[in-house]
RNA sequence: GCCCACGUAGCUCAGUGGUAGAGUUCUUGCAUGGUAAGCAAGCGGUCACCAGUUCAAUCCUGGUCGUGGGCUCCA
């Protein structure tokens, strides 16, 4: 037998006999390798384990602690478990099943919809099915063989991928089998179904056939896998924590807003929600005013000519609201930059001015689907802390830096260290040259590149008028959320006739940038109260103080001090109620306010309070004044 | 918008083809308190809305509205 070598990761060689398969590769490393390989990489492409090696090449074999181990290991859950179905259910038509972020699903085409009792029914199957320790095996077809078979099987959504392969020309295709179980597959598969000993099966879900909803609607089964059973458990104690910190159900815990069937996705938000919004609204307001932004207010409802010119009618309509006025048309504004391109076209501007920066905190609609609204996240009515930036072609790459670090800034000081940056790009429906589009695109990546920022790239995924850098910031249990932007838009200046006089006494057309830091100040909210799960930091909660007097005897020293914490700007309130301490204290606990005080007679008498932190319980007693300066330390936001 | 599930007291939820219950909140008594629930009574519901089936519907059927999970990650 020929000798062939092959190259580890870590740069070793080893010899191996030509026709050794990989898995054999994985034993001779090591016997813990082996149990734990799912496939393996051979010069950079993805492999089963059963592939025998045929030249010198450079091997890696996968497990589960790779990215491809958890691709291999997770397609392969989402076969057995339609392998599953098959069982359960023989009239099942096949889709797609492939391995997403944190798990997998398969959609499938069934007779009668899918219950949560059919989940488990599933589930057991499956169980049964890894305990039949069947081999995944491969073979190749020829395309035209294996579209009959998949017309024999009567599995018309295989029939209509491989037609279109076939189409663009592909011969074979592979197929997999494991047990009673085939499928067309591209693989690689893990060796064995007897791997897969830690799945659980979420939910099931309507999804479309390839996305597209004039097609027809398939049931989705979600699952997700690990190679260890602890893995798993931590995984779905992560969901549970997530559910834990839904802004929806501590929104209606903390009396923080709600929503009614009056008017659906559009926010109502309670005093202390709003408390909320103000604290978020005066930071913004301070630090705008910091940079030179110029606050105004604009209209909710303009006539529909101005979004006929601003572009937003062609490209934007099916987000809008309409309505008429004197039997005139009028739209409700989905967003603030026409109305502010009006302020400033309604004076002449010099180039000297530029860059003039308007800020508004603009309260927008938008018709959102029904079936999309989500609490605070997705709504039909929303607050921008919005902003545009109107500025000459050659200060705007300066003026985009300038935005992004005042947007870091401004995350940081709300309490969210790390962000993530995307540059979305033109999309299909949208206005302008590609010229434009390009220069815009070019501007937005120099500006991250100068700050040194590194960046993924959304194609198509810009405004209709110009691309934009997205800012998603990443909460305590590591998920992203978008927020700000800041956009570049060479268009709707020019569309609206905005002008500013050159040194050179002639009339330009300014460049405008679009940008929001918290973007939806309704969304950034719930993001907050996930972030913090309701346990707001000093400065953000509604309730900083809580007086608890044990006796209505102390009621009138409680007053007192109300009065002089609220002179201090301190945000407190007093429980008058009839009740034991312990009874107040947990009420107080359950509403998350940062700092008890406690009076009876003893603090009464020796004018002093008895602090209780919702952290650290019984703080023991303080005198008024180092009490206010132990609030006023706790009450800053980060790097001041 | 589409698919599936859900909608019962302010809140969290049981329940039944014969017009409803618990805990909590709230009110009122009693208790006058010391760091996460004192005792008792009472108030509170057109069982989301509209039709239909039925002697009888909160329950079954259909529709409407709302809520939830999804509908991007291409065998």
């Amino acid at each position: 037998m020929a000798q062939l070598t092959v190259t580890l990761p870590d740069g070793s060689k080893r010899e191996y006999e030509t026709g050794t398969t990989l898995e054999q590769v994985a034993e001779s490393i090591g016997k813990r390798l082996a149990k734990e390989a799912l496939g393996a990489k051979i010069n950079g492409k993805v492999v089963d384990l059963s592939t025998s090696l045929k030249e010198d090449a450079d091997i890696e074999i996968l497990t589960f602690d790779s990215p491809d181990g958890k691709e291999i290991f997770r397609h392969s859950a989402s076969h057995i478990m339609a392998q599953a179905v098959k069982r359960l259910f023989p009239n099942t038509k096949y889709a797609i099943g492939p391995a997403i972020k944190d798990g997998f699903y398969y959609d499938f085409e069934v007779e009668t919809p899918l219950s949560p009792e059919d989940l488990e029914k599933i589930e057991s199957e499956m169980t049964r099915i890894v305990s039949e320790a069947s081999d995944f095996k491969k073979s190749e077809m020829k395309i035209a063989d294996a579209i009959q078979y998949f017309k024999d099987r009567d599995d018309p959504y295989k029939v209509e991928m491989m037609e279109e392969w076939q189409a663009q020309g592909q011969e074979t295709v592979s197929i997999y089998n494991q047990g009673d179980f085939t499928d067309l597959c591209s693989g690689p598969h893990i060796p064995n179904t007897q791997f897969l000993k830690s799945f659980k099966l979420l939910s099931i879900a309507g999804a479309y056939w390839r996305g597209d909803s004039n097609r027809q609607m398939l049931q989705r089964v979600y699952g997700t896998a690990f190679f260890k059973e602890k893995d798993l458990k931590a995984y779905l104690n992560r969901l549970e924590e997530a559910k834990k910190r839904d802004h929806r159900k501590i929104g209606k815990e903390l009396d923080l807003f709600s929503f009614h069937e009056e008017g659906p996705g559009f926010p109502f938000w309670h005093p202390k929600g709003a408390i909320l919004f103000d604290i978020l609204l005066k930071i913004i307001r301070q630090e705008n005013d910091r940079q030179h932004y110029q606050e105004v207010k604009t209209p909710i409802i303009l006539n529909e000519s101005l979004w006929h010119a601003s572009g937003h009618y062609e490209n934007f309509k099916e987000n809008m609201y309409f309505t008429e006025i004197d039997e005139r048309d009028y739209a409700v504004k989905p967003m603030n930059c026409p109305g502010h391109c009006l302020i400033y076209k309604n004076s002449l501007h010099s180039y000297k001015e530029l860059p003039i920066k308007i800020s508004e905190f603009g309260l927008v609609h938008r018709h959102e689907l029904s079936g999309v609204l989500h609490g605070l996240f997705r709504v039909r009515n929303f607050t921008q802390d919005d902003a545009h930036v109107f500025c000459m072609p050659e200060q705007l790459k300066d003026e985009i830096v300038k935005c992004i670090e005042y947007t870091a800034r401004i995350y940081k000081m709300v309490g969210f260290e790390k962000y993530n940056v995307f540059i979305a790009t033109r999309p299909e429906k949208s206005i302008g040259s590609d010229e434009d589009w390009e220069n815009a695109t070019a501007k937005l990546k120099e500006a991250l590149e100068e700050l040194g920022l590194p960046y993924e790239i959304k194609e198509g995924e810009g405004a209709f008028y110009g691309p934009k850098i997205e800012f998603n910031v990443e909460d305590c249990i590591e998920r992203n959320w978008q927020c700000g932007t800041t956009q570049v838009d060479f268009s709707m200046p020019g569309r609206l006739g905005l002008t500013y006089e050159g040194s050179d006494g002639k009339k330009h057309t300014p460049v405008m940038i679009h940008r929001a830091i918290l973007g939806s100040m309704e969304r950034f909210i719930g993001i907050l109260i996930e972030h913090y799960a309701g346990k707001f930091p000093l400065w953000l909660s509604p309730t900083q103080v809580r007086l608890i007097p044990i006796h209505e005897k102390q009621h009138d020293y409680a007053r007192n001090l109300e009065k002089i914490l609220m002179d201090e700007s301190i945000r407190v309130d007093i429980d008058f109620r009839d009740e034991k301490l312990g009874y107040k204290i947990r009420k107080s606990q359950l509403e998350k306010i940062p700092f008890m005080v406690i009076l009876g007679d003893k603090e009464m008498e020796e004018k002093t309070l008895s602090i209780r932190s919702r952290t650290q319980g019984d703080l023991g007693t303080s005198d008024l004044e180092s009490f206010i300066q132990l609030l006023k330390k706790e009450n800053t936001l980060n790097s001041n």
